[in-house]
DNA sequence: TATGAATGAGGATTCATTCAT
DNA sequence: AATGAATGAATCCTCATTCAT
């Protein structure tokens, strides 16, 4: 019998993760080294190597780990069931607006930082992405979103001129930016707030009510 | 080698930056290392020190010689001059989306990758900003895009509900959200165009002037 | 390895500078390189530096320790208790001139191209003066043998026509003289050795007294 | 015929022995680089292997262009021919004494750290001392002084008890170390003159004459 | 299991010297 | 004769990772 317990193991992964998460918060993910961590964790040196293969995994747990501990789910179930089509749409962008907001220093940063990542490591990208447990809540969001217009469409309450998947793009892109543009300014600049994601949803919101219902 | 013409020396410096736009296409701007422009460009070990003092001043030379390559500002001008408050910014946003989808390769990946180099090292940002010569071509169109509505709005031709501000922080986010998008996927992907920018941007041309027009 | 026990870390480091002081047999103090003394030690690159942070270090360290591994301190101070005035000074020149002449090849090196490397980088001086711990034996039987010549005047004993400062300069200067030209003799070149140094510490010493006694 | 006269070859050789000069103010003898003359010279890099084949050649023509500048010899002589075999050792030293001040900063510079390249490199050091075409006034003073101390024993007016071996031995040593401390003082220390050169080099005068007059 | 010593690859940089022009 | 580009040896240092104990 193992000497040591499953129980043991979780706990001291859980506490490297959390001293990758410090780490984290000041350098980039690509930036993070194996020997920060160890640092970080007052780790032996090749210690780590039982618990984390190497710097990737590291990563990418430490991703998982995060994206877990903010499940919002409920929250945007609640939105879509109790909304009609009209306004759930602008709840739901509204709702993003501040989870955004809430999340740009974990998920937006690691986000944005794990695009470029991967962005440059195509071997990388496979191993991370085939790992990473849970959807994101955005992802999740936005998937929910597009439901709802698709069923939007076929109740024949939105008649688009333009096609969905344009409006998906559209839709995709642009939070694509207004994540890009927070995460820039809340976590590397010197804290200038000079956007506010929900006010840019609200937009956002506007603008796609306007292309559905002409 | 005796004294050699300015030429010779231009020629050097250029091919020198040839090799770092090879190692680029292969790395990220903040993964290059003198020693793969070296290897890349042929060169031995101690030469490039004549023609580049460090990485940082290989990589200042390669973004002014890309930004310079491509100077669209006088086909900007013409479409400003040719053009009347209306359809001027549907021209200008759907050149934009043309340059978007020429320069991803090169000003795409750069300014996507500067971003996260910048953000990352304020020493180096100083360093590195005090020493680009250019405005890129799209920050110039965008500047000019503002003036354009700024002095519709003063004309009285546009009538915007929404403050200025904010309509321009809606452009600012959802070009940055094309760039990324497109950037990702050309560069980084394996070329699956999902994503026309041309067309992406025409849609923003239609909403902006929505917002403008009420 | 694992663990390993504080006599493991000691054993280490002083193989260390023992192949640091085979290379300063060979090469001088500033000179010396941190390539030459992993070669010297057969240690990986990367591996010294888990000993020592840098080259200073190493000498700092090799310094302190062939000071120390000569400790005649007691010596003096037998020679200072069992003589009278009269006595003492030849006594202490003379010990001296044979302490010289043992250590030569480690001290005497030492001290001569300290001089030089300290002279030569105000910088590093005081980073290597602040480190090192005991202080050289001949410093040490000097400033004695000066407070003895001291007391000899004050007791009466002593009745020098010259001041006591140009008698001290003197005494320093030639003891300078000495060390020099033994050092060049027995360190660099091949071993002609043309002069005695207790033989002309004895010299010395017949002329202090003639100096001080009148 | 040769397009370059003999006096341009040697003008310009001068020329780069200046800037050596210069660069030896600020340097050591062993620190200086081929780089720092040819940047000090104004040279092309690969220019002065025209005129020097290497350091150690510019060097030597540096350390013998400097000896010669200084020629006390007629003064040196003049001691010699008018004073008396009682005098003569005063007047001698005395000169030295002033000799060692004026020429501290460039022959005892020289001195002093020629010693140390040549004591380290014993390669260097018969290469070097075969071309050093002047024997230096210090020295030539010395061997002078030395010649009228044995005339002066022949003639009978001095009688040592010591050795005549010894005395010469006391009196290098000595001058040895007065050089060795004032170089330390003028050229790398704070200016702080804590010693005289010409009161040191009186006192061993009067050591002197002492032995040789019993 | 844990430790941390050891390894060695990788990257930056400087400088003496050669040699084509 | 002069130039200065090119070379490559030498040095310093950091880090991921292995593995003996």
């Amino acid at each position: 019998m193992p000497k040591v317990t499953k129980e043991y193991i979780n706990r001291k992964r859980s506490e490297i993760l959390e001293a990758a998460f410090t780490v984290f918060q000041q350098k980039t993910l690509y930036e993070m080294t194996m020997l920060d961590v160890i640092k970080q964790a007052g780790l032996s040196k090749g210690g780590i190597y039982r618990y984390f293969s190497d710097i990737d995994d590291v990563i990418i747990e430490l991703i998982n780990r995060e994206t877990q501990k903010k499940d919002y789910r409920g929250r945007i179930e609640k939105i879509i069931n109790n909304n009609n089509d009209e306004t759930v749409i602008e709840e739901l962008l509204c709702f993003l607006g501040r989870y955004i907001n809430e999340t740009v220093d974990t998920l937006g940063k690691i986000q944005f930082e794990l695009t470029v990542l991967i962005a440059n490591h195509p071997d990388k990208a496979k191993k991370i992405s085939s790992r990473l447990t849970e959807q994101e809540n955005g992802q999740y969001l936005i998937e929910s979103l597009f439901q709802m217009i698709i069923e939007g469409v076929n109740k024949g309450e939105f008649k688009p001129e333009t096609s969905l998947e344009d409006i998906f793009s559209y839709i995709r892109v642009y939070i694509e930016g207004v994540v890009k543009v927070v995460v820039l300014e809340k976590c590397y600049r010197d804290g200038q707030n000079s956007i506010d994601p929900e006010k840019m949803m609200m937009m956002l919101s506007r603008t796609i009510i306007g292309m559905l219902k002409q």
